[in-house]
RNA sequence: GCCCAGGUGGCGGAAUAGGUAGACGCACAGGACUUAAAAUCCUGCGGAUGUUGAAUCCAUACCGGUUCGAUUCCGGUCCCGGGCACCA
């Protein structure tokens, strides 16, 4: 049977709503801040996945804790509502995305509103809706008028077939997703920020978040700051040079050869008569090759020679420049010097080519690279040195002869910031027909994406915008013609910033109160799952820090706390997906078993941050507690049971019980906080009499987790009141240990017996009661006592042999 | 290949400034209640030997080390997961 869940939720929900419980009042600075953030969803046709609560129920059992503990707390929820799908969805149906996008977040709402988060709903933005798109448009006018938004040409996933730019996601195996065409990297011309202009102060404001190791380190990794050197090679017989970026300058004597990447721009002057066959035939392979067919042939490094010679500029010597695809033209210069002997790759590819393998520090080359640490030889003025005085030396010299410099070098590259897609948000610049680009005026925005009937792509890769023909021509004030830009923003655009939207999300003003943003911000607690950790959450950095400068908001970074949920598997322990048919539907379980049995299960299932396998029966079981924790409430047997008067017996598991919650959630324990919670409720059913303030301060935990079944018993208890914001249950600290403590008793390492007894007894007295043991007794008999360690109130161990 | 995180009963997991391994829950088995079933309640539940409510041994992927004592620390091996792909 159990309880009534259906009718309880149903009822506390149109109770919140009616009464707005969970409203926030952002103007009320008189309660400390809290504001707490989920990552917002991509509202897609499939619905919620019971992976979406688990995070929802975690930010919500902390929204409701900070909340009873007096906190002004701002929990809200929106959507990420551009994306890829709707607008292939609307090519296959013929709707247009805004209808489809407003179908699914319609239906997310009923799903999500149906689990009892305590959202306030009054702050729910679409970041596909005019109002919202209007500032991030406005983000975007700002760094294009503070010089940090560019075109270029970069190369992108080109089907010809299709006419179509493909995401890497629709490209498999070097074909297209959608019928299986070619695709081919062809430069188009693209928008980029500046994101690399911040790699110094992104990299140097990690070590001020509150955030898993993991995700720091993998930030750390992306950003990847190297410290090197510069070095200029002359090219003999011209008055041309190029840079080289190395980490390991100590080397330079080593060099025996150079190597270009195939789109270094001196590739097309330098190549000999001789070689240029040779050459044209290798660029052509490398530019018809995807990808993934470059990485394919990771083990075979190919190149060929260009017929030039470059000068060392540390000895003078002549040593020959190759092309390779290995050397990439997006890192470092585009160019390397190569050390064979001291460099895997370089070893390989002179190996290959039969290039001179020329050692200069000490160590053994002969089937690999020598790439640790050792005395330089072969290297004049650094023979004897180690790496870092071999370093110093070398770029000295390089310096004061001009030939080289100390270079800070990252991997971190420009943002490339426009897609060739219509359901995104128009970038506001027209483009004059001199080509001359000019950002609209703020109180242009927003420009709105014009309605269209076709959304196919026009054949040459342009967006499907370029059909929108009243749309796309303009005349300037100035009487000048021009066109819009066809290019629409990604995805990334309208989640950079959202959070700061949702303290002022109706402000038409501004992007926010500057009174509000400076008191709300930062997120106090973010929580989503881990595949964001490099580039939402570095694109959201980026944002805010040029906001920042801008003196729109004024903390240096969005979000101080962060938390990874897992993922939760189906029941096969593989990821939930259609083809496995292991998909658990959430509407499913809320009718089956309820809202708070879903939330209760999820939070049980094992650490927040595991990836942990669906199973009915541990859900069936966490149905059962509730129960359980029903009839305690409501079955004369127990409430019979009932006092105003403590009789002390509860005063240790009642303390205990509520420490450990606390702390637990604090800290996004839920799984064991839960389980101490079901230890409190088991010696609630053991005891002869329950005290009833502690049965309340047990509930208010509770009503975190299964807040319908937490309101209702509180309703039970007789109170009128809700009890969303009834103060936090206290604990007394002495009360949450016992008089008495088991110690255990063990000879040589190995457990003979336990001790009850008084806590912090003296040692010599434990000792005592230990070897009166008969289990010690038996065990010690005849051997000679080596020592015998006391850990108090923990064990005490005999050493006898 | 590199980086990161892991490996504990039949299952999810608990316990790490080194100190009684298996909390809590699931599954299973036995019992009570019931005409019966469901629900509920009680009991058992890592493995082996055993005088079966005594006792002993083995056990936290595997091998070794440090220690009075290791799931926890160190070295090596194997396996599973996630991320990145030639970063000079």
């Amino acid at each position: 049977m159990g309880y009534d869940y259906q009718n309880i939720e149903k009822k506390w929900q149109a109770v919140w709503e009616e009464n707005k419980t969970y409203t926030c009042d952002v103007y009320d600075f008189s309660k400390p801040k809290y504001y707490i953030l989920d990552m917002f969803p991509y509202p897609s046709g499939q619905g919620l996945h019971v992976g979406h609560p688990e995070g929802y129920t975690a930010s919500d059992v902390l929204a409701r804790m900070k909340r009873m503990q007096g906190f002004n707390v701002l929990h809200p929820i929106g959507w990420d509502s551009f994306g890829l799908p709707a607008e292939q969805y609307a090519m296959k149906t013929n709707q247009h995305p805004s209808i489809i996008t407003e179908v699914n977040i319609n239906n997310f709402r009923r799903q999500i509103k149906s689990l009892g988060f305590s959202y306030d709903w009054s702050r729910e933005i679409a970041t596909s809706d005019p109002s919202y798109y209007k500032w991030t448009q406005w983000i975007f006018l700002n760094l294009f008028n503070s010089d940090l938004a560019y075109v270029d040409y970069r190369p992108v996933n080109f089907c010809p077939t299709l006419g179509t730019v493909l995401a890497n996601e629709e490209v498999i195996d070097g074909k297209s997703e959608v019928g299986g065409y070619p695709v081919i990297r062809k430069p188009m011309r693209q928008w980029l920020l500046k994101i690399t202009k911040y790699a110094d102060r992104l990299l140097e404001d990690l070590k001020e978040l509150d955030w898993p190791a993991s995700t720091l380190e993998m930030q750390k990794n992306w950003i990847g700051r190297s410290v090197g050197a510069k070095v200029t090679f002359k090219i003999k017989g011209t008055d041309k040079s190029f840079d080289v970026f190395t980490t390991r300058v100590d080397t330079l004597y080593g060099c025996s050869y150079c190597v270009l990447a195939p789109e270094h721009p001196l590739v097309k002057e330098l190549v000999s008569k001789e070689q240029k066959p040779a050459v044209d035939a290798y660029l052509k392979e490398v530019e018809s090759k995807s990808d993934l067919e470059r990485t394919e042939l990771n083990k075979d490094k190919t190149g060929v020679f260009l017929g030039a010679y470059a000068i060392n500029p540390i000895n003078g010597e002549e040593v020959p420049i190759y092309i390779g695809d290995y050397v990439l033209a997006s890192y470092g210069t585009g160019a390397v010097m190569a050390v064979p002997a001291h460099d895997q790759r370089d070893y390989e590819f002179a190996k290959k080519y039969n290039l001179p393998i020329k050692q200069v520090l000490e160590g053994d080359i002969s089937i690999a690279a020598f790439t640790g640490d050792a005395a330089h030889i072969n290297s004049d003025i650094a023979n004897g040195l180690n790496i870092e005085q071999a370093k110093e030396v070398i770029l000295d010299k390089l310096i004061k002869e001009g030939n080289g410099e100390k270079q800070v070098n990252y991997k971190l590259r420009d943002w490339l910031f426009s897609r060739q897609r219509y359901w995104g948000e128009p970038i506001p610049i027209i483009i004059k027909d001199n080509g001359e680009l000019v950002p609209l005026k703020d109180y242009d925005l927003p420009l709105v994406l014009p309605e269209m009937k076709e959304y196919k792509p026009s054949g040459t890769g342009e967006s499907p915008l370029a059909n929108a023909k009243e749309w796309l021509s303009v005349t300037l004030p100035s009487g000048e013609h021009g066109l819009r830009e066809t290019n629409t923003m990604p995805q990334w655009a309208g989640s950079c910033w959202y959070y700061m939207r949702y303290i002022d999300p109706h402000n038409d003003k501004c992007i926010g109160d500057k009174k509000l943003l400076d008191h709300w911000l930062p997120v106090d607690l973010y929580i989503g799952g881990a595949e964001h950790a490099v580039l939402h959450l570095l694109y959201a950095r980026f944002w805010h820090k040029f906001l920042f400068d801008k003196g729109i908001v004024s903390c240096k970074e969005p979000f101080k706390k962060l938390f990874h949920q897992g993922m939760i598997l189906g029941s096969n322990g593989e990821k939930m997906s259609k083809s496995r048919g292991n998909v658990v539907n959430p509407d499913d379980v809320v009718a089956n078993y309820g809202a708070d049995s879903l939330r209760l299960y999820e939070m049980f299932m094992g650490p927040l941050e595991a990836s942990l396998p669906w199973s009915d029966t541990g859900l069936d079981g966490a149905k059962r507690y509730l129960d359980r924790v029903y009839r305690l409430f409501t079955e004369e047997e127990n409430t019979g049971k009932f006092t105003s008067v403590n009789d002390g017996k509860l005063d240790y598991i009642y303390n205990f019980s509520i420490k450990k919650i606390t702390e637990d959630f604090e800290a996004l324990r839920f799984n064991t906080a839960i389980s101490q919670m079901m230890v409190f409720t088991n010696e609630l059913y053991k005891a002869d009499k329950i005290y009833v303030p502690y049965l309340e301060g047990f509930l208010k935990t509770l009503a975190c987790i299964a807040p319908h079944l937490g309101e209702e018993l509180w309703q039970l208890l007789g109170h009128k009141d809700l009890i969303d914001f009834e103060p936090w249950p206290t604990y007394d600290e002495s009360k949450t240990v016992l008089a008495n403590v088991q110690v255990a008793v063990s000879v040589n390492g190995k457990l003979r017996a336990t001790l009850d007894i008084a806590k912090d007894m003296d040692d010599e007295e434990a000792k005592k009661l230990a070897f009166a043991l008969e289990a010690v007794k038996r065990h010690i008999e005849g051997k000679e006592i080596k020592k015998v360690i006391v850990v108090k109130n923990k064990i005490i161990n005999i050493v006898a042999i």
